[in-house]
DNA sequence: TACTAGTTTAGAATAATTATAAACTAGCAA
DNA sequence: TTGCTAGTTTATAATTATTCTAAACTAGTA
């Protein structure tokens, strides 16, 4: 379990205060064992659960951009209207279940990529992500 | 170059009564010898350059939605608000370079994929799609 | 303790897409 | 050839996800 000082620490190493709204969000995510796949929708419900000081849906696509942008999460490819995230943010890769809309994690080396394509001139590899899709039946 | 009649039993063969605006998109989109990256947007611009009768963009997207469906386009995993679709339906992969929003093609034979997981129980694999993320730079 | 820059908030604004329902038309049958 | 009908198109309204705005609040410092 992350303790309250390591979260403070994790915001203030990428220059984020330390508010109580992204203390709250950052529990959340980070304080568990399995990583998170989730939307502005889901966390939203998640952290705004009976008994907790209400935070607005303005700081929660705040704070998931300042998170997004400081690396603790990423952002997953769909193909929804929604945005998905993870707080996994090794490189790895996914299935994709459209009848229920969920993702699943595949270990990084459940997959062994044996040739991959040179960038385009003048471009890096940032990331690689295989989405598998599943039949819909 | 696609010929009308081609077009028109694409259209018939997937149940889709060939009426002049699913004709004119679909020359559009399939008389081409490159492979179509585009978005509603993009379509729309296409089909509605001066000279053309103009097409609604409510039949712009009713006529994606029913080719994505017939199987004759298929969606673009991103991670962008928009949904992109391509018109090379064969199983293939693709560069994303976040800077310009483009998406490339990467023939099939250039990625080669050693190992792969088992989907979950009792599913099927429909579809293994690579996106190579660029550096924004 | 007071100041200030960064943050949160409610609400408005925007962007992409989907729904609605009236007008139109392709394809068939008389 | 005409008329019918189900499928299609259209303009417009509605919805959904997200971003913007500007006023109120607060963490960190002086």
């Amino acid at each position: 379990m992350q303790q309250k000082k390591e979260i403070i620490n994790k915001l203030r190493s990428s220059n984020l205060r330390p508010t109580k709204q992204r203390i709250l969000i950052a529990k959340k995510l980070f304080d568990r064992k399995e990583t998170f796949h989730f939307t502005a929708e889901t966390l939203n419900k998640a952290v705004n659960k009976k008994g907790h000081a209400r935070i607005s849906l303005g700081t929660i696509y705040n704070t998931v951009e300042a998170f997004k942008r400081a690396g603790h999460i990423r952002e997953i490819l769909t193909n929804n209207s929604k945005s998905y995230y993870d707080t996994n943010i090794k490189s790895h890769h996914h299935f994709y279940d459209p009848s229920s809309k969920k993702l699943t994690d595949i270990d990084y080396h459940e997959v062994v990529l044996k040739k991959i394509p040179n960038p385009p001139k003048g471009k890096k590899i940032k990331d690689l992500e295989l989405v598998i899709s599943l039949q819909k039946k």
